[in-house]
DNA sequence: ACATTATTACGAAACAAATCGTAAATTGCA
DNA sequence: TGCAATTTACGATTTGTTTCGTAATAATGT
């Protein structure tokens, strides 16, 4: 209901925010250990990106120590949704069902998750 | 079955590609009266960008008269694939399910278009 | 205590994207 | 014919992203 005004990171800078997410918080050092199985690229170059996605908001960090402790700024849902909606928008002419169709014929989807998007879409009809 | 290499248009160059892929072709004139309608920008800006396109290949152009005639020379589906799969990738851990409930649950979808889209799954589960 | 290692800060380079000004060429009218 | 408008080409500027080297500082272990 707040927060997240005109977020658009760099697929760097998401690479970051999908580590961070997923871990919760972590150190420059181990943010950069998982980038390493991504790319090859320096130490020096990850603690950059984090300490510019910090004067940008992006990520919050904890100085009081030495190492620094640093997390997401910004929500995954909002994320994903804001970027969600920018390819709907500049992509699939602004249609949502054309993105879900699309993503439906050409992305391998498990029977599991067809039957779950199934009860969402038989849940969403009942309203 | 062949073509669009790695192709990886920027937000501007999308503007221009949906367009041409809209008109089938048209004069940079054109493209540039419908770039107005979205943002405020100068007519050589719409033509430089258009002429790097055609440096890039991701459009092609039919110079033998003075007004060149521009059209996109990569396909949308494809386009609207690779970009998909990379947020699928890069943003929802790989599952194009988690992406397709995203966008149930927080844009707009129509009754035509759900029904689509179960009449859509039904057929998938058949085989 | 000293040397090694880890960490941060900073600056700069390399690259790419977006914007626009100006000049040259062509077209079409008055 | 010659003037005005249109179009292309080109170069320059600005802004943003990604990359890394170097130096200063703090922590660690022998």
């Amino acid at each position: 209901m707040h927060e997240n005004k005109a977020v658009k990171p760099t697929d760097s800078e998401l690479e970051i925010l999908q580590i961070l997410w997923e871990k919760g918080d972590a150190t420059v050092r181990q943010v950069h250990v998982e980038m390493l199985e991504k790319k090859d690229v320096g130490y020096t170059t990850t603690l950059k990106l984090m300490q510019i996605m910090h004067e940008k908001g992006l990520v919050e960090r904890d100085e009081s120590s030495r190492t620094h402790i640093y997390w997401a700024a910004i929500n995954k849902l909002n994320t994903q949704n804001f970027l969600l909606n920018k390819m709907i928008h500049g992509l699939f002419g602004g249609s949502s069902g054309q993105l879900i169709m699309q993503a439906l014929g050409n992305h391998k989807v498990s029977k599991t998750e067809l039957e779950k998007i199934q009860s969402l879409i038989n849940s969403m009809k009942d309203r």
